[in-house]
DNA sequence: AGCACA
């Protein structure tokens, strides 16, 4: 049985823990007709909502009005995640990023360094600031699928392509048609965590 | 950290 649907299994016959919220997303999806329990982006979904809280079920939406969609509309239905529900290993990161911001505020006081400290200099014309439809997307987690990255990037208008690279998984390039629209895309996703411990850092693909 | 495909 995948694990996806174990999960779901656990979530049904577990007490439910005093009701949280209950969160609807719907989102648009992937061509893969959903045979019940099987579609990729099923399971895209469950890997991506999973951080956020005990996921009740995942659901094919019906849409009348749109009768050329038959599938790959979803509705995630979860109980959001407790506030310090989360495990200790993540407390622990937390406390230690907190410490860290309080020394690096210190090493600015110290240094005298005050917020315009870089104005006058310019940017460096590198990859971090030449615009282009095409994103370079790292530190991802293993566990990512183009699927998963399409279901975040799709959203945007004018979206592409997905490109991960075999030999590197924890890079990927995804493709827009222009880099206005790529750059609105960059700073939504920007930092968004498919893991908790994976903010994905998204640049501008290099020229 | 890292930049592939055409």
């Amino acid at each position: 049985m995948p694990r996806y649907l174990e999960h779901r299994r656990t979530c049904r016959e577990a007490p439910l823990p005093p009701c949280q919220k209950v969160y609807v997303a719907s989102i648009s999806l992937c061509q893969d007709t959903p045979s019940e329990e099987h579609c990729s982006c099923k399971r895209s979904l469950y890997g991506l909502f999973l951080q956020y809280g005990r996921i009740l079920d995942v659901v094919p939406l019906k849409i009348e009005k749109l009768p050329e969609v038959k599938h790959g509309l979803y509705s995630v239905n979860l109980l959001l995640r407790e506030e310090g529900t989360n495990n200790p290993q993540e407390k622990r990161k937390k406390q230690e990023e907190k410490a860290e911001k309080k020394r690096n505020a210190k090493e600015v006081q110290q240094s005298g360094a005050a917020d315009g400290a870089f104005q006058g200099k310019p940017e460096p014309e590198d990859a971090v600031t030449t615009l282009n439809n095409i994103l370079f997307i790292q530190n991802l987690p293993h566990e990512t699928t183009s699927m998963m990255l399409q279901i975040l990037f799709q959203q945007y208008p004018s979206f592409r392509e997905v490109r991960m690279i075999n030999a590197k998984p924890s890079i990927t390039f995804v493709e827009f048609e222009d880099d206005v629209q790529s750059s609105i895309a960059m700073q939504s996703l920007q930092g968004f965590k498919i893991t908790p411990h994976n903010p994905m850092a998204i640049s501008y693909a290099k020229k």
